[in-house]
RNA sequence: GCCUGAGUGGUGGAAUUGGUAGACACGUUGGACUUAAAAUCCAAUGAGCAUUGCGCUCGUGCGGGUUCAAGUCCCGCCUCAGGUACCA
């Protein structure tokens, strides 16, 4: 008995806590260092073991950086709005702040178990108005700002309002809505109402009729990340378009400084791209095409194309079912299946759209639009393949050159011209032989009036320049990304600091946050559909103006917790501007990828609105970013026997066996019936059931018999399993006899019980369905049985086929989760084995941003070497045996090459081979026997960071009286590591033969001559010329022999 | 379809710049200690061949290539995972 985990966990966890030793204080003069976990959303499940993964690796690195005299900022808070704790509330009553309380202890009780370096003085809680008044009064700030081009940044609107006064909007660069152009007295005419309609064009924050991702099944809108595939994140329920009223943020203002900063932070290349693909930046030029019709819509159809290049094989335009010029420009004769197509379009969902990506559809709206390079008339459709949500929800179709278009121009038999060819020849070809179009980036133009002979890049440039010259166009940058939508029709969220004035939307003075959210009856939409908020009583100003009835996302919260991190009690503003100056921004993020599109976009947005008014000193928030991969469950499965299947393969192979198979159809059919044997000589069927459906399927097989002239033997599946010879000789006999009809013994029916069978029974896949079985029950994939046998009172009386007397389970690696039973949690495995040997192993599983699958099993590795470690510093009876006695070259090195290795695995990010290095480093000094100071000191507060309570308990042992987390890292030295010979691998013609020792300042011709005089190289030289020899010192040798 | 990333023993993984493939650990097998078990310790453990010893051959998803030397670099595929999807 040695090392008791237990007891020092909970001693140093205490110690820890009394004495705050892991506060990060606000002093200016250390130099900083800032860890960040994302925050978790508190879940009724708990911790499982993928959720510590990034935490403890954070953790380490804090610690580490400590050692390095670093002032460490790492703080640890709870996104704590979330839709969970609320459809709990809708079904059972109860506040969601007291399921997200409860859950938060809960979390907090298991964070604590596994000894983090927290500073919990800094927690944050998103729900929590102290805090939330911080997300209101940066959406109000929001909702003040405009952005300006000129200067690309976010502006105080008070700043516009003056330019309006003066000049009007002309000279206005912004990034806001379409507008129209009026000057300052117009802007004086209009009337308060009007001035805060125009102006809400131009917010951050701002109110529209967009198009929302409505769900109807969680009663709210969703952001477009908040949907997959279709389906909404959480819980999977349909998404819809739907047109209404909501709050957005204008995040598309910042869309090129979103990219731009992506270049300069260390985040993997995986979720830059991702963030890119999200932000989907795109050149090209946009250009308006005259109605053939000038009277119709004069301002022609404004189009985006990122090939202007290929204009003059635009052979037809296409509008989005929503584009607002269909009904205006559809002929009569077109106007009703126009109509009923569009109506159509409109009501599909958006899986449906997804789903059938492949059909063209399409309708012609009669009209014709000028092309304006060629001349020629082009004739307009509408098509769901357009999305009115990107450019202007009209295309003009290059169908040669895009294979959309040129499904659809095949589809509907429009005419398609080839304006790109591969080479310089100007190859012509005959586009109707084509099976797909030519979508190539590069090439010749041909077929285009001035453009022939450029290549496509020469002619982008060219084509702009003419539209801009005829005035007709410019050449633009399109973006993918969508403003943000911002309202969530839902209780458990932070309510928006906005009031109601004849319809207009006004923030609440700053004195008035926080706005705390109400109390509500029920936690549902009212009668007439509003949100739950509209329930409370006294739902407005003090004034008597009504208050914004929706909440805010999930994503409001999580946007800039980091900030407040750096000074979270502070309640005169956001965060001080000293804080801020010191900490500047986060230097390692370590979380999910999950995030990629959602709250690592919005957090960034945030963080450089906030810069943007000077808040903020770093525009970037997250400098490095590592990415956890999930810890996947690993399941078990036994193998739940189908008593009539089973029963049937017995006697199969039973009859196979006894040769009487020749006999025997098995799986007779006749004509829809299947029979499980049959016997043609005798005319005798064979059917194997168990006792339900033998009381069920007798009148139908007597039924069957009495038009045929067969015989028919029903046999109880358990004669069969419990009593083959018995059942083998009544067959027999029924065979001979000459009965008719159906033959059955009801007398000898009897009960299964239930039966498994071990996963390398021979064909076991043909009579049984594997069953997931709860990871607890199974050890070294050993089913504990009689812990099965208690798990479900269905199993009480299981019965099992083994194999070698043991039952062996399946397993699978797939998504920790409940129903498949395979979730461990960290509980269990820290009281029995530590918190210590749990951070361990989990860091030994593999490279941190790798996925990887949880098998308990590997902990025992870890847990023993954390006690052969205690063996270095006591005795078998745990008596302290750490001497004073000078250390030896061999303890030195093994020490040193050790320092070295866990400082620059832990500086690169690789925990896993550093846990390799300890254990290979408590193996060589056991097999050295060394218990000397000398080496123990620095090895304790080498493996502090990834096993802290057991350092600090062994610091303490070595008669320290301060804690050991900020002392000194040890450094190594190179003069311990020098080695006088190097054991040569000699390799012949690249394969390795021998190993040779040779001092290392050996020179090079030395080192050829040795190796050839070498005893064993000899047979390898053999009848053989040398050709050459490959001398790379402290390397390899390689002799080159033909 | 497109964009990322990954494929190495029975398992998790190591090999950092092209230089001894399989470190470390689990598991398995054998042994020691023990009345016994647990714990601990020792040995073996990629596959195949040969086992009288030396050993030999193959081997990092597949097929080619570059090189004295390839898990690592290049070309072409296959499979899996994640993201994204009429984005003009």
């Amino acid at each position: 008995m040695a090392y008791n985990h237990q007891e020092i966990e909970k001693k140093w966890q205490q110690y820890w806590r009394e004495h705050k030793t892991f506060k990060a204080e606000n002093k200016f003069d250390l130099p900083k260092y800032y860890v960040l976990d994302m925050f978790p959303y508190p879940s009724g499940a708990g911790l499982h073991v993928g959720h510590p993964l990034g935490y403890i690796a954070s953790d380490i690195y804090a610690r580490y950086k400590r050692h390095q005299g670093f002032n460490v900022l790492h703080p640890m808070g709870y996104d704590a709005y979330g839709l969970p704790a609320e459809q709990y509330a809708i079904q059972t009553g109860t506040h969601p702040e007291i399921t997200t309380g409860k859950n938060i202890k809960r979390y907090r009780q298991q964070l604590d178990q596994i000894g983090f370096s927290f500073d919990w003085d800094r927690e944050v809680r998103t729900s929590d108005p102290a805090y939330y008044k911080w997300t209101q009064w940066t959406f109000i700030q929001l909702f003040k700002s405009w952005y300006n081009k000129k200067t690309d940044k976010a502006e105080p609107i008070a700043d516009l309002i003056k330019q309006f006064e003066n000049t009007g909007n002309a000279g206005v660069e912004a990034a806001c809505d379409e507008v129209e152009i009026f000057t300052a007295d117009q802007w004086k005419q209009m009337d308060e109402k009007q001035q805060q309609e125009m102006l809400m064009h131009y917010r951050l924050a701002y109110l529209s009729k967009t198009m929302v991702n409505w769900c109807p099944a969680l009663g709210t809108v969703l952001a477009n990340d908040e949907v997959k595939e279709g389906l909404s994140e959480r819980g999977g329920h349909p998404v819809e378009r739907k047109l209404m009223k909501q709050w957005s943020l204008r995040i598309t203002a910042y869309a090129q400084r979103l990219l731009d900063g992506l270049e300069k932070v260390e985040w993997p290349d995986s979720l830059k791209e991702m963030q890119r693909n999200w932000i989907g930046r795109s050149e090209g030029a946009s250009l308006s095409f005259q109605l053939a019709d000038k009277d119709v819509a004069p301002e022609g159809i404004e189009v985006f194309t990122t090939r202007p290049d290929t204009l003059f094989g635009a052979t037809f335009m296409v509008l989005a079912p929503e584009h607002e010029l269909v009904e205006k420009i559809t002929t009569p004769e077109q106007k009703e299946e126009v109509e009923a197509y569009t109506l159509w379009a409109k009501n599909r969902s958006e899986r449906e759209r997804m789903t059938e990506v492949k059909t063209v559809t399409g309708k012609f709206t009669g009209a014709y639009a000028v092309n304006p390079l060629t001349g020629k008339n082009v004739p307009i459709w509408v098509a769901d393949y357009v999305l009115s949500g990107y450019g202007t929800g009209a295309i003009m179709a290059v169908p040669a050159h895009d294979s959309r278009d040129f499904a659809f121009a095949r589809h509907f038999e429009l005419p398609i011209i080839q304006v790109v060819a591969a080479d310089a020849e100007g190859q012509r070809e005959d586009p109707s032989q084509w099976d797909e179009s030519y979508d190539a980036k590069e090439g010749v133009l041909i077929n285009s009036g001035f453009l022939n002979g450029l290549s496509v890049k020469q002619a982008i440039r060219a084509a702009i320049d003419k539209l801009e010259e005829m005035k007709i166009g410019t050449g633009k940058i399109n973006y993918r990304l969508r403003d943000a939508i911002f309202s969530r029709q839902r209780y458990w969220g932070e309510p928006f600091p906005i009031f109601y004035k004849e319809g207009m939307p006004y923030p609440l003075s700053e004195d008035e946050l926080p706005l705390k959210l109400p109390e509500v009856d029920k936690y549902l939409p009212t009668e007439t559909g509003e949100p739950p908020l509209a329930r409370a009583k006294n739902w407005k100003t003090k004034e008597g103006y009504p208050l914004e009835t929706n909440t805010m996302p999930g994503f409001a919260g999580s946007s800039a917790y980091y900030l407040r991190y750096m000074d979270p009690h502070n309640n005169k503003e956001y965060f001080s501007k000293e804080a801020n100056q010191y900490w500047r921004n986060v230097d390692l993020y370590i979380g999910g990828d999950e995030h990629a599109a959602g709250h690592l976009i919005y957090s960034r947005f945030w963080n450089k609105f906030l810069f943007d008014l000077g808040l903020a000193c770093e525009d970037e928030p997250f400098q490095k970013l590592i990415n956890q991969g999930k810890i996947q469950g690993r399941s078990s499965f036994v193998y739940r026997v189908n008593i009539e299947k089973y029963a049937e393969y017995l006697l199969w192979e039973k009859m196979k066996h006894l040769e009487n198979a020749k006999n025997v159809v098995h799986q007779y059919k006749d004509g829809r019936r299947k029979f499980d044997f049959y016997h043609p000589d005798k005319e005798l069927i064979i059917e194997i059931k168990r006792r339900e459906n033998l009381e069920k399927l007798k009148p139908y097989y007597e039924d069957y018999i009495k038009t045929t002239n067969k015989r028919l033997i029903l046999i109880p599946a358990a004669d069969i399993i419990e009593n083959m010879d018995l059942t083998i000789a009544e067959i027999t006999q029924v065979l001979e006899a000459t009965d008719k009809g159906v033959i059955f013994n009801w007398g000898k029916v009897r009960d299964l019980k239930p039966l498994f069978v071990s996963k390398n029974i021979p064909d076991r896949e043909k009579f049984s369905t594997p069953l997931h079985v709860d990871i607890n029950m199974v050890d070294n994939d050993v089913l504990d049985t009689e812990a099965f046998k208690k798990w479900l009172p269905e199993f009480a009386d299981a019965q099992f086929i083994l194999e070698e007397g043991k039952y062996i389970c399946g397993h699978e690696v797939e998504k920790m989760s409940k129903s498949k039973h395979n979730v461990q949690n960290p509980d269990d495995l820290i009281e029995k084995y530590g918190a210590d040997t749990l951070r361990l192993y989990e860091m030994f599983l593999g490279p941190i941003e790798q996925d990887k699958p949880w098998d308990t099993k590997g902990i025992e590795g870890v847990s023993r070497f954390l006690k052969k470690m205690w063996r270095l510093y006591f005795t078998e009876d745990n008596v302290l045996q750490v001497t004073d006695e000078e250390a030896g070259e061999a303890e030195r090195k093994v020490l040193h090459k050790t320092i070295k290795k866990i400082r620059s695995d832990i500086e690169r990010f690789s925990f896993n081979t550093g846990v390799s290095a300890f254990m290979i480093c408590v193996n060589e000094l056991s097999d050295l026997k060394c218990h000397k100071r000398e080496i123990l000191k620095p090895l304790t507060i080498l493996l502090e960071p990834y096993a802290p309570h057991f350092a600090e308990e062994l610091w303490q042992k070595l008669g320290h009286t301060e804690s050991i987390s900020r002392v000194d890292f040890p450094e190594y030295n190179e003069k311990y590591l020098k080695e006088d010979s190097f054991a040569y691998p000699v390799s012949f013609n690249g394969k390795m033969r021998f190993k040779l020792a040779l001092p290392v300042n050996m020179p090079k011709e030395e080192i050829e001559k040795a190796v050839l005089a070498a005893e064993e190289a000899q047979r390898w030289l053999e009848g053989k010329t040398v050709r050459k020899i490959i001398v790379v010192p402290k390397r390899i040798v390689n002799v080159v022999v033909g």
